[in-house]
DNA sequence: AGCGCCTTCTAACAAATGTTAATGCCCGGC
DNA sequence: GCCGGGCATTAACATTTGTTAGAAGGCGCT
Protein backbone atom coordinates (compact mmCIF):
# COMPACT_ATOMS: atom_id res chain seq x y z
CA UNK A 1 0.00 0.00 0.00
CA UNK A 2 2.60 2.69 1.11
CA UNK A 3 4.80 2.05 -2.70
CA UNK A 4 4.78 5.36 -3.48
CA UNK A 5 5.80 6.99 -0.19
CA UNK A 6 9.17 3.95 -0.58
CA UNK A 7 9.76 5.21 -3.78
CA UNK A 8 9.41 8.98 -2.65
CA UNK A 9 12.05 8.18 0.55
CA UNK A 10 13.64 5.41 -1.50
CA UNK A 11 14.85 8.14 -4.59
CA UNK A 12 17.28 9.79 -1.76
CA UNK A 13 18.45 6.68 0.07
CA UNK A 14 17.95 2.56 0.30
CA UNK A 15 15.27 1.67 3.01
CA UNK A 16 15.35 -1.69 4.61
CA UNK A 17 12.52 -4.07 5.06
CA UNK A 18 12.79 -2.97 8.90
CA UNK A 19 12.19 0.47 7.79
CA UNK A 20 9.59 0.17 5.70
CA UNK A 21 7.63 -1.94 8.37
CA UNK A 22 8.15 1.08 10.78
CA UNK A 23 5.94 3.13 8.14
CA UNK A 24 3.32 0.40 7.90
CA UNK A 25 3.37 0.68 11.95
CA UNK A 26 2.56 3.99 11.88
CA UNK A 27 -0.10 3.98 9.56
CA UNK A 28 -3.60 4.15 11.21
CA UNK A 29 -7.01 4.53 9.37
CA UNK A 30 -7.55 5.41 5.42
CA UNK A 31 -9.45 7.89 4.03
CA UNK A 32 -10.84 9.16 0.92
CA UNK A 33 -11.22 12.83 0.37
CA UNK A 34 -13.65 14.58 -2.70
CA UNK A 35 -12.23 16.97 -5.23
CA UNK A 36 -12.07 20.57 -2.86
CA UNK A 37 -12.82 18.85 0.84
CA UNK A 38 -10.25 20.43 2.96
CA UNK A 39 -7.59 17.38 4.41
CA UNK A 40 -6.90 19.41 6.86
CA UNK A 41 -7.97 22.36 8.62
CA UNK A 42 -5.55 25.74 8.62
CA UNK A 43 -5.58 26.42 12.44
CA UNK A 44 -5.95 23.11 13.77
CA UNK A 45 -3.79 20.52 15.83
CA UNK A 46 -3.97 17.49 14.33
CA UNK A 47 -2.27 14.50 16.13
CA UNK A 48 -1.36 12.69 12.98
CA UNK A 49 0.22 13.52 9.76
CA UNK A 50 -1.65 12.68 6.26
CA UNK A 51 0.31 10.15 3.22
CA UNK A 52 -1.30 10.95 0.20
CA UNK A 53 -2.01 7.19 -1.33
CA UNK A 54 -3.52 8.57 -4.69
CA UNK A 55 -4.46 12.24 -6.02
CA UNK A 56 -3.47 15.93 -5.95
CA UNK A 57 -3.61 18.17 -2.95
CA UNK A 58 -2.44 21.72 -2.03
CA UNK A 59 -1.50 23.64 0.89
CA UNK A 60 -3.03 27.06 0.63
CA UNK A 61 -3.62 30.10 2.52
CA UNK A 62 -6.19 32.50 2.07
CA UNK A 63 -6.06 36.43 2.68
CA UNK A 64 -8.54 39.05 4.12
CA UNK A 65 -9.86 39.85 0.57
CA UNK A 66 -10.21 36.24 -0.11
CA UNK A 67 -7.15 36.17 -2.33
CA UNK A 68 -5.84 32.48 -2.11
CA UNK A 69 -2.23 31.30 -2.42
CA UNK A 70 -1.20 27.46 -2.68
CA UNK A 71 2.03 27.40 -1.10
CA UNK A 72 2.92 23.76 -2.69
CA UNK A 73 1.45 20.74 -4.50
CA UNK A 74 1.20 17.23 -2.68
CA UNK A 75 1.40 14.91 -5.23
CA UNK A 76 1.31 10.36 -4.08
CA UNK A 77 4.07 9.08 -1.98
CA UNK A 78 4.09 13.14 0.17
CA UNK A 79 3.38 13.25 3.53
CA UNK A 80 1.27 17.15 3.52
CA UNK A 81 1.68 17.74 7.00
CA UNK A 82 4.37 16.11 8.42
CA UNK A 83 5.66 19.33 8.90
CA UNK A 84 3.08 18.94 12.14
CA UNK A 85 4.43 16.82 13.70
CA UNK A 86 6.51 19.31 15.20
CA UNK A 87 4.88 22.21 14.29
CA UNK A 88 2.03 21.31 15.84
CA UNK A 89 -0.59 24.41 14.83
CA UNK A 90 -1.22 24.17 11.34
CA UNK A 91 -1.00 27.59 9.96
CA UNK A 92 -2.47 26.87 6.61
CA UNK A 93 -4.80 24.48 4.85
CA UNK A 94 -5.21 21.64 2.71
CA UNK A 95 -7.34 20.70 -0.04
CA UNK A 96 -7.88 17.71 -2.64
CA UNK A 97 -7.73 18.84 -5.69
CA UNK A 98 -8.91 15.66 -7.37
CA UNK A 99 -10.11 12.59 -5.44
CA UNK A 100 -7.65 11.56 -2.81
CA UNK A 101 -6.83 8.58 -1.08
CA UNK A 102 -4.69 9.13 1.97
CA UNK A 103 -3.64 7.35 5.27
CA UNK A 104 -2.56 8.59 8.58
CA UNK A 105 0.20 8.20 10.59
CA UNK A 106 0.00 9.01 14.39
CA UNK A 107 1.98 11.31 15.51
CA UNK A 108 3.32 9.00 18.97
CA UNK A 109 4.19 6.38 16.37
CA UNK A 110 6.00 9.15 14.89
CA UNK A 111 7.68 10.03 18.14
CA UNK A 112 8.63 6.64 18.71
CA UNK A 113 10.40 6.29 15.39
CA UNK A 114 12.38 9.16 15.71
CA UNK A 115 13.46 7.39 19.26
CA UNK A 116 14.44 4.69 17.62
CA UNK A 117 15.23 4.98 13.92
CA UNK A 118 17.73 7.17 13.61
CA UNK A 119 17.80 6.75 10.06
CA UNK A 120 14.34 6.38 8.96
CA UNK A 121 13.86 9.74 10.68
CA UNK A 122 16.68 11.67 8.82
CA UNK A 123 14.59 10.18 5.68
CA UNK A 124 11.74 11.72 6.92
CA UNK A 125 13.36 14.89 8.20
CA UNK A 126 15.19 15.05 4.05
CA UNK A 127 11.26 14.40 2.65
CA UNK A 128 10.49 18.34 4.68
CA UNK A 129 13.86 19.36 3.72
CA UNK A 130 13.45 18.94 0.18
CA UNK A 131 9.65 20.56 0.79
CA UNK A 132 11.70 23.90 1.48
CA UNK A 133 13.97 23.08 -1.55
CA UNK A 134 10.98 23.41 -3.50
CA UNK A 135 9.10 26.14 -1.51
CA UNK A 136 12.86 28.29 -2.86
CA UNK A 137 12.82 27.65 -6.19
CA UNK A 138 8.89 28.43 -6.25
CA UNK A 139 10.48 32.00 -4.67
CA UNK A 140 12.73 32.01 -7.08
CA UNK A 141 10.01 31.70 -10.02
CA UNK A 142 7.77 34.50 -8.22
CA UNK A 143 10.34 37.04 -7.86
CA UNK A 144 12.29 36.56 -10.82
CA UNK A 145 11.11 34.45 -13.45
CA UNK A 146 9.29 35.55 -16.55
CA UNK A 147 4.75 33.87 -15.87
CA UNK A 148 6.27 31.86 -19.14
CA UNK A 149 9.15 30.81 -17.44
CA UNK A 150 7.29 29.94 -14.03
CA UNK A 151 5.20 28.27 -15.69
CA UNK A 152 7.38 25.95 -17.61
CA UNK A 153 9.45 25.41 -14.42
CA UNK A 154 6.28 24.25 -12.85
CA UNK A 155 5.41 21.61 -15.50
CA UNK A 156 9.12 20.44 -15.30
CA UNK A 157 8.66 19.82 -11.66
CA UNK A 158 5.63 18.11 -11.24
CA UNK A 159 6.53 15.91 -14.22
CA UNK A 160 10.07 14.88 -12.58
CA UNK A 161 8.24 14.27 -9.43
CA UNK A 162 5.35 12.50 -10.74
CA UNK A 163 8.17 10.08 -12.64
CA UNK A 164 9.68 9.21 -9.20
CA UNK A 165 6.42 7.66 -8.05
CA UNK A 166 5.58 6.24 -11.53
CA UNK A 167 2.46 8.39 -12.40
CA UNK A 168 3.57 9.91 -15.95
CA UNK A 169 2.63 7.95 -19.11
CA UNK A 170 5.34 8.46 -21.34
CA UNK A 171 5.99 12.45 -22.02
CA UNK A 172 2.05 12.53 -20.78
CA UNK A 173 0.97 13.74 -17.20
CA UNK A 174 -2.80 14.24 -15.31
CA UNK A 175 -3.19 17.96 -14.08
CA UNK A 176 -6.74 18.40 -12.72
CA UNK A 177 -6.27 22.03 -12.13
CA UNK A 178 -8.92 24.57 -13.40
CA UNK A 179 -6.88 27.86 -14.79
CA UNK A 180 -8.50 29.14 -12.09
CA UNK A 181 -6.53 26.99 -9.47
CA UNK A 182 -3.70 27.14 -11.52
CA UNK A 183 -3.59 31.11 -11.07
CA UNK A 184 -3.42 30.54 -7.56
CA UNK A 185 -0.06 28.62 -7.59
CA UNK A 186 1.55 31.24 -10.01
CA UNK A 187 -0.18 34.28 -8.56
CA UNK A 188 -1.93 35.59 -10.92
CA UNK A 189 -5.37 36.81 -12.31
CA UNK A 190 -6.66 33.77 -13.99
CA UNK A 191 -7.21 35.91 -17.50
CA UNK A 192 -3.29 36.75 -17.66
CA UNK A 193 -3.10 32.49 -16.52
CA UNK A 194 -4.57 32.67 -19.69
CA UNK A 195 -2.70 34.14 -21.67
CA UNK A 196 0.54 32.38 -20.28
CA UNK A 197 -0.80 29.02 -20.60
CA UNK A 198 -1.74 30.30 -24.46
CA UNK A 199 1.81 31.21 -24.97
CA UNK A 200 3.56 27.76 -23.56
CA UNK A 201 1.18 26.23 -25.87
CA UNK A 202 2.23 28.96 -28.74
CA UNK A 203 6.05 27.73 -28.78
CA UNK A 204 5.41 24.42 -29.26
CA UNK A 205 6.99 22.91 -25.94
CA UNK A 206 3.31 21.52 -24.14
CA UNK A 207 -0.08 20.40 -25.38
CA UNK A 208 -2.26 21.50 -22.61
CA UNK A 209 -5.74 20.02 -23.24
CA UNK A 210 -8.73 17.85 -21.25
CA UNK A 211 -5.82 18.27 -17.76
CA UNK A 212 -3.74 16.67 -19.56
CA UNK A 213 -0.05 17.99 -19.67
CA UNK A 214 2.13 16.51 -22.70
CA UNK A 215 5.75 17.97 -22.75
CA UNK A 216 6.43 18.06 -26.48
CA UNK A 217 9.54 19.24 -26.08
CA UNK A 218 11.72 18.53 -23.10
CA UNK A 219 15.02 20.40 -23.86
CA UNK A 220 13.55 23.52 -24.90
CA UNK A 221 10.73 23.42 -21.94
CA UNK A 222 13.59 22.95 -19.96
CA UNK A 223 15.56 25.89 -21.51
CA UNK A 224 12.92 28.23 -20.84
CA UNK A 225 12.49 27.47 -17.18
CA UNK A 226 16.29 26.65 -16.42
CA UNK A 227 15.15 23.83 -14.47
CA UNK A 228 17.76 22.18 -13.01
CA UNK A 229 16.74 19.41 -10.66
CA UNK A 230 19.06 19.26 -8.32
CA UNK A 231 16.88 20.91 -5.75
CA UNK A 232 15.26 17.99 -5.60
CA UNK A 233 18.62 15.16 -4.39
CA UNK A 234 17.18 12.51 -6.23
CA UNK A 235 20.53 11.37 -5.60
CA UNK A 236 21.03 8.01 -4.20
CA UNK A 237 23.28 8.57 -1.38
CA UNK A 238 23.94 7.41 2.35
CA UNK A 239 21.70 10.23 4.24
CA UNK B 1 28.49 31.83 23.04
CA UNK B 2 25.87 29.84 21.48
CA UNK B 3 23.55 32.10 23.41
CA UNK B 4 21.38 33.00 20.43
CA UNK B 5 21.13 29.50 19.47
CA UNK B 6 19.63 28.53 22.66
CA UNK B 7 17.51 31.36 22.48
CA UNK B 8 16.45 29.97 19.06
CA UNK B 9 15.80 26.51 19.36
CA UNK B 10 14.34 27.31 23.00
CA UNK B 11 11.81 29.41 21.71
CA UNK B 12 10.07 26.06 21.38
CA UNK B 13 10.47 23.64 23.68
CA UNK B 14 12.98 23.73 26.86
CA UNK B 15 16.48 22.79 25.91
CA UNK B 16 18.10 20.76 28.37
CA UNK B 17 21.79 21.64 29.78
CA UNK B 18 23.27 18.24 28.34
CA UNK B 19 21.63 19.31 24.41
CA UNK B 20 23.36 22.94 25.25
CA UNK B 21 26.70 20.55 26.09
CA UNK B 22 26.00 18.20 22.97
CA UNK B 23 25.31 21.76 20.36
CA UNK B 24 28.51 23.11 22.27
CA UNK B 25 30.81 19.75 21.31
CA UNK B 26 28.99 20.03 17.45
CA UNK B 27 31.09 23.35 17.14
CA UNK B 28 34.33 23.16 15.38
CA UNK B 29 35.91 26.73 14.71
CA UNK B 30 34.70 29.95 14.38
CA UNK B 31 35.17 32.64 11.52
CA UNK B 32 33.67 36.05 10.08
CA UNK B 33 33.05 37.13 6.80
CA UNK B 34 33.34 40.74 5.33
CA UNK B 35 29.58 42.17 4.08
CA UNK B 36 29.17 40.56 0.40
CA UNK B 37 31.26 37.92 0.87
CA UNK B 38 29.93 33.99 0.01
CA UNK B 39 29.80 32.24 3.03
CA UNK B 40 28.33 29.22 1.10
CA UNK B 41 28.99 28.86 -2.52
CA UNK B 42 25.99 27.23 -4.56
CA UNK B 43 26.44 23.88 -6.13
CA UNK B 44 29.10 23.14 -3.26
CA UNK B 45 28.97 19.60 -0.70
CA UNK B 46 29.91 21.47 2.82
CA UNK B 47 30.51 18.74 5.64
CA UNK B 48 29.36 21.36 8.17
CA UNK B 49 26.97 23.62 8.80
CA UNK B 50 27.10 27.16 9.55
CA UNK B 51 25.31 28.91 12.69
CA UNK B 52 25.38 32.41 12.87
CA UNK B 53 26.41 34.05 15.89
CA UNK B 54 26.38 37.96 15.01
CA UNK B 55 25.19 39.27 11.25
CA UNK B 56 22.57 39.04 8.54
CA UNK B 57 23.10 36.55 5.98
CA UNK B 58 20.94 35.02 3.07
CA UNK B 59 20.25 32.64 0.85
CA UNK B 60 20.03 33.64 -2.55
CA UNK B 61 19.85 32.12 -6.39
CA UNK B 62 21.27 33.37 -9.57
CA UNK B 63 19.24 33.22 -12.82
CA UNK B 64 20.76 33.43 -16.46
CA UNK B 65 19.65 37.05 -16.91
CA UNK B 66 21.73 37.69 -14.02
CA UNK B 67 18.59 38.36 -11.85
CA UNK B 68 18.77 37.81 -8.04
CA UNK B 69 16.93 36.55 -5.56
CA UNK B 70 17.02 36.01 -1.71
CA UNK B 71 15.21 33.23 -0.92
CA UNK B 72 15.72 33.62 2.91
CA UNK B 73 16.95 36.20 5.21
CA UNK B 74 18.97 35.00 7.98
CA UNK B 75 19.59 36.66 11.54
CA UNK B 76 21.38 35.34 14.69
CA UNK B 77 21.09 32.30 15.90
CA UNK B 78 19.68 30.32 12.48
CA UNK B 79 21.51 27.90 10.80
CA UNK B 80 22.13 28.52 7.46
CA UNK B 81 23.02 26.08 5.65
CA UNK B 82 21.54 23.01 8.59
CA UNK B 83 19.95 21.45 5.45
CA UNK B 84 23.15 20.82 3.88
CA UNK B 85 23.21 17.95 6.76
CA UNK B 86 21.08 15.95 4.49
CA UNK B 87 20.29 17.76 1.44
CA UNK B 88 24.27 16.99 0.61
CA UNK B 89 24.06 19.41 -2.50
CA UNK B 90 23.84 23.11 -1.92
CA UNK B 91 21.46 24.48 -4.61
CA UNK B 92 21.69 27.73 -3.92
CA UNK B 93 24.39 30.19 -2.32
CA UNK B 94 24.57 32.18 0.86
CA UNK B 95 25.92 35.31 1.08
CA UNK B 96 27.00 37.89 4.36
CA UNK B 97 24.76 41.10 4.04
CA UNK B 98 26.80 42.30 6.71
CA UNK B 99 29.93 41.27 8.26
CA UNK B 100 28.85 37.86 10.12
CA UNK B 101 30.60 36.22 12.93
CA UNK B 102 29.48 32.48 12.28
CA UNK B 103 30.60 28.69 13.72
CA UNK B 104 30.61 25.92 12.08
CA UNK B 105 29.15 22.15 13.36
CA UNK B 106 30.50 19.34 11.89
CA UNK B 107 28.05 17.02 9.95
CA UNK B 108 29.37 13.92 11.55
CA UNK B 109 28.97 15.16 15.01
CA UNK B 110 25.22 16.29 13.83
CA UNK B 111 24.70 12.94 12.77
CA UNK B 112 25.83 11.73 16.38
CA UNK B 113 23.10 13.68 17.83
CA UNK B 114 20.67 12.08 15.54
CA UNK B 115 21.60 8.91 16.75
CA UNK B 116 21.61 9.62 20.43
CA UNK B 117 19.75 12.54 21.20
CA UNK B 118 15.97 11.92 19.71
CA UNK B 119 14.71 15.37 21.29
CA UNK B 120 17.37 17.55 20.24
CA UNK B 121 17.63 16.16 16.91
CA UNK B 122 13.15 16.86 16.74
CA UNK B 123 14.14 20.51 17.66
CA UNK B 124 17.12 21.19 14.82
CA UNK B 125 14.38 19.36 12.72
CA UNK B 126 12.01 21.74 14.22
CA UNK B 127 13.96 24.59 13.18
CA UNK B 128 14.01 23.39 9.31
CA UNK B 129 10.37 23.17 9.50
CA UNK B 130 9.86 26.88 10.97
CA UNK B 131 12.24 27.44 7.89
CA UNK B 132 9.74 26.12 5.62
CA UNK B 133 7.09 28.34 6.87
CA UNK B 134 8.71 31.55 6.71
CA UNK B 135 9.51 30.26 2.96
CA UNK B 136 5.14 29.57 2.25
CA UNK B 137 4.66 33.13 4.27
CA UNK B 138 7.13 34.69 1.50
CA UNK B 139 5.17 32.73 -1.13
CA UNK B 140 1.93 33.71 0.10
CA UNK B 141 3.07 37.48 0.21
CA UNK B 142 4.67 37.52 -3.36
CA UNK B 143 1.75 35.50 -5.06
CA UNK B 144 -1.25 37.48 -3.49
CA UNK B 145 -0.16 40.59 -1.34
CA UNK B 146 0.24 44.17 -2.51
CA UNK B 147 3.71 45.02 -2.44
CA UNK B 148 3.38 48.02 0.15
CA UNK B 149 1.76 44.48 2.17
CA UNK B 150 4.43 42.37 1.51
CA UNK B 151 7.15 44.43 2.98
CA UNK B 152 4.93 45.83 5.56
CA UNK B 153 4.88 41.52 6.36
CA UNK B 154 8.60 41.55 6.04
CA UNK B 155 9.38 44.35 8.68
CA UNK B 156 6.92 42.25 10.76
CA UNK B 157 9.02 39.05 10.55
CA UNK B 158 12.19 39.98 10.91
CA UNK B 159 11.42 42.27 13.79
CA UNK B 160 9.42 39.29 15.57
CA UNK B 161 12.39 37.11 14.69
CA UNK B 162 15.14 39.79 16.07
CA UNK B 163 13.59 39.89 19.02
CA UNK B 164 13.74 36.50 19.85
CA UNK B 165 17.58 36.40 19.70
CA UNK B 166 17.46 39.89 21.34
CA UNK B 167 18.71 42.18 18.57
CA UNK B 168 15.85 44.85 18.58
CA UNK B 169 15.92 48.19 20.72
CA UNK B 170 12.69 49.16 22.05
CA UNK B 171 10.55 49.30 18.16
CA UNK B 172 13.77 49.85 16.09
CA UNK B 173 15.98 47.00 14.56
CA UNK B 174 18.99 47.08 12.01
CA UNK B 175 18.72 46.50 8.94
CA UNK B 176 22.06 46.79 6.73
CA UNK B 177 19.83 46.20 3.33
CA UNK B 178 20.49 48.94 0.36
CA UNK B 179 17.29 49.26 -1.62
CA UNK B 180 18.93 46.88 -4.34
CA UNK B 181 19.08 44.39 -1.59
CA UNK B 182 15.69 44.70 -0.69
CA UNK B 183 14.40 44.56 -4.01
CA UNK B 184 16.17 41.22 -4.60
CA UNK B 185 14.52 40.30 -1.23
CA UNK B 186 10.99 40.96 -2.41
CA UNK B 187 11.06 40.61 -6.07
CA UNK B 188 10.82 44.15 -7.54
CA UNK B 189 13.13 46.41 -9.62
CA UNK B 190 14.78 48.82 -7.57
CA UNK B 191 12.98 51.97 -8.76
CA UNK B 192 9.81 50.50 -7.49
CA UNK B 193 11.21 49.04 -4.27
CA UNK B 194 11.84 52.97 -3.70
CA UNK B 195 8.54 53.69 -4.78
CA UNK B 196 7.26 51.23 -2.03
CA UNK B 197 9.16 51.94 1.02
CA UNK B 198 8.28 55.77 0.23
CA UNK B 199 4.38 54.27 0.16
CA UNK B 200 5.26 52.62 3.84
CA UNK B 201 6.82 55.98 5.03
CA UNK B 202 3.71 57.84 3.69
CA UNK B 203 1.29 56.17 6.02
CA UNK B 204 3.23 56.90 8.71
CA UNK B 205 3.75 53.14 9.96
CA UNK B 206 7.65 53.28 9.89
CA UNK B 207 10.70 54.96 9.56
CA UNK B 208 13.44 53.84 7.62
CA UNK B 209 16.65 56.28 7.79
CA UNK B 210 20.48 54.82 8.03
CA UNK B 211 19.50 51.40 8.22
CA UNK B 212 17.28 51.69 10.83
CA UNK B 213 13.79 50.77 10.67
CA UNK B 214 11.40 51.81 13.53
CA UNK B 215 7.95 50.69 13.49
CA UNK B 216 5.53 53.96 14.83
CA UNK B 217 2.51 51.95 14.68
CA UNK B 218 2.70 48.21 14.60
CA UNK B 219 -1.06 47.86 15.10
CA UNK B 220 -1.65 49.18 12.28
CA UNK B 221 1.43 47.54 10.14
CA UNK B 222 0.01 44.47 11.74
CA UNK B 223 -2.97 45.41 9.62
CA UNK B 224 -1.54 46.46 6.90
CA UNK B 225 0.34 42.78 6.64
CA UNK B 226 -2.45 40.42 8.02
CA UNK B 227 0.63 39.55 9.58
CA UNK B 228 -0.06 36.45 12.52
CA UNK B 229 3.18 35.01 14.07
CA UNK B 230 1.55 31.71 14.18
CA UNK B 231 3.65 30.37 11.46
CA UNK B 232 6.73 31.15 13.54
CA UNK B 233 5.99 28.49 16.01
CA UNK B 234 6.81 30.46 19.11
CA UNK B 235 4.60 28.18 21.70
CA UNK B 236 6.87 27.03 24.04
CA UNK B 237 5.34 23.65 24.14
CA UNK B 238 6.91 19.61 24.26
CA UNK B 239 8.02 18.59 20.85
C1' DA C 1 37.88 70.94 0.96
C1' DG C 2 37.43 68.34 -3.19
C1' DC C 3 36.85 64.01 -5.66
C1' DG C 4 34.81 59.65 -6.80
C1' DC C 5 31.64 56.17 -5.78
C1' DC C 6 27.59 54.23 -4.13
C1' DT C 7 22.96 54.83 -2.86
C1' DT C 8 18.52 57.15 -2.77
C1' DC C 9 15.11 59.34 -5.10
C1' DT C 10 12.36 61.21 -9.33
C1' DA C 11 10.66 61.61 -13.89
C1' DA C 12 8.95 59.95 -18.25
C1' DC C 13 7.73 56.43 -20.79
C1' DA C 14 7.17 51.25 -21.92
C1' DA C 15 5.63 46.77 -20.77
C1' DA C 16 3.34 43.51 -17.90
C1' DT C 17 -0.59 42.34 -15.33
C1' DG C 18 -5.29 43.11 -13.38
C1' DT C 19 -10.33 44.07 -13.97
C1' DT C 20 -14.62 43.80 -15.94
C1' DA C 21 -17.42 41.98 -19.13
C1' DA C 22 -18.92 39.18 -22.79
C1' DT C 23 -18.80 34.94 -25.74
C1' DG C 24 -18.66 30.19 -26.70
C1' DC C 25 -17.88 25.48 -25.25
C1' DC C 26 -18.59 21.28 -22.75
C1' DC C 27 -20.94 18.35 -19.75
C1' DG C 28 -24.24 16.64 -16.49
C1' DG C 29 -29.20 16.78 -14.85
C1' DC C 30 -33.78 16.44 -16.16
C1' DG D 1 -32.84 16.84 -26.66
C1' DC D 2 -32.88 21.01 -23.80
C1' DC D 3 -31.25 23.73 -20.01
C1' DG D 4 -28.02 25.59 -16.67
C1' DG D 5 -23.59 26.14 -14.68
C1' DG D 6 -18.83 26.05 -14.67
C1' DC D 7 -14.79 26.74 -17.39
C1' DA D 8 -11.81 28.58 -21.17
C1' DT D 9 -11.12 32.30 -24.06
C1' DT D 10 -10.98 37.01 -25.80
C1' DA D 11 -11.48 42.13 -25.78
C1' DA D 12 -11.02 46.72 -23.95
C1' DC D 13 -9.40 49.35 -20.65
C1' DA D 14 -7.16 50.46 -15.89
C1' DT D 15 -3.45 49.82 -12.86
C1' DT D 16 0.86 48.20 -11.48
C1' DT D 17 5.50 47.47 -12.34
C1' DG D 18 9.75 47.83 -15.15
C1' DT D 19 13.24 50.55 -17.79
C1' DT D 20 16.16 54.13 -18.73
C1' DA D 21 18.06 58.19 -17.42
C1' DG D 22 19.49 61.55 -14.49
C1' DA D 23 19.72 64.56 -10.22
C1' DA D 24 20.75 64.83 -5.45
C1' DG D 25 22.68 63.18 -1.14
C1' DG D 26 26.05 60.78 1.77
C1' DC D 27 30.58 59.16 2.83
C1' DG D 28 35.26 57.70 2.76
C1' DC D 29 39.71 58.93 0.80
C1' DT D 30 43.38 61.96 -0.29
Amino acid sequence: MLESLYLNLGQHDALSDAEKALLVGAMTFERHFATGQDIVASGSRPTYSTLILDGLAARYKVLENGGRQFTSLQVPGDFVDLHAFLLKTMDHGIVALSPCHVVFADHSRLRAITEEAPHLTRLLWLDTLVDGAIHREWIVAMGRRSKTSHLAHLVCELFVRLQVVQRTNGMSFHLPLSQAELADVIGLSVVHMNRVIGALRKIGVVSWANHTVTILDWHKLQEISEFDPTYLSMAREPR
